[in-house]
DNA sequence: TCACAATTGAAAATTGTTTTCAATTATAAA
DNA sequence: TTTATAATTGAAAACAATTTTCAATTGTGA
């Protein structure tokens, strides 16, 4: 199940934040998109619409959505700050093709026995982790060139 | 088994790069420390006995370094650029305590058949993968306040 | 309608990284 | 040895990404 735009609205709502025409554009243009985005990307699409938008306010919203967990910051091995929707409501990971961009999420992931293991190994008290697959799509590897 | 700075000053050569003061300055620097660094770490951490090194110099030692697998690149939750001693030759991973930033590597990493079922399902071509364990160290853990 | 708080955009400031370039250093050839 | 050549360096400038500041605008509840 996915997140659209308006439940996300609604959301926003809930926890005592104004959903503004910019925060709109900015959440329609990351929910159009299957790819992520850097913020830059995400700027030039929302002016595309919405041209008087400042790319202060993509970082601010960013920051904003983020901490709501309504969309996923994606760790590319290039560079660290690429948005994407939300998309499955619990934990899970991306597989990210380097060529297009494009991300397939998945979750079993298989770190709960890993992470027992490491527990009892050097007693810490693991909290978290990063995991990002990558690969190449089947689209991208039928056209060579 | 480890690899210490005087074994990576001899790989270097056989790279065919030079073992330049600089470049041993910021080896003994990042050898020294159990922790990983970011770039402005080490270079203030260099300049404690080589004052006149330069950050530039940081900079492209470390790229260096990197791209000889001498070094490991830490992606840390906050930033994506930090340092440290690669230890195990192999492929490997780390857990990085969140407090102090002391790094413990481990491999056995469990992501063989996970990757074997999502080049199943989705036909990627998996290439490579990043994987970052975070959690509190026992030492940290200890001292609360 | 009024007052208040949240939000915005522009500009400036800050931070992190890379490029440029002249000077220095090391290495190999004569 | 000298000499030529290539690699390496540091300073400064350039560049890119992100954050801060602040006055103006907007929306909301009294």
């Amino acid at each position: 199940m996915r997140l659209t735009a308006n439940k996300i609205a609604g959301i926003l709502r809930e926890n005592g934040y104004k959903l503004t025409p910019q925060r709109h554009a900015v959440l329609k243009v990351i929910a159009a998109s299957s790819d992520h985005m850097t913020p830059e990307t995400i700027y030039s699409k929302t002016r595309e619409e919405n041209p008087d938008i400042g790319l202060v306010t993509i970082y601010r919203t960013l920051d904003l959505l983020n901490s709501l967990n309504l969309v996923c910051r994606v760790h590319a091995p290039d560079g660290c700050r690429s948005y994407m929707m939300r998309r499955p409501v619990g934990h899970h990971h991306h597989l990210v093709c380097s060529q297009c961009g494009k991300v397939v999420d998945f979750d079993g992931c298989t770190l709960a026995d890993l992470e027992n293991r490491l527990t009892k190994e050097t007693k810490f008290d693991i909290t978290g982790h990063l995991l990002e697959l990558y690969g190449v799509c089947p689209d991208c590897r039928h056209v060579p060139e």
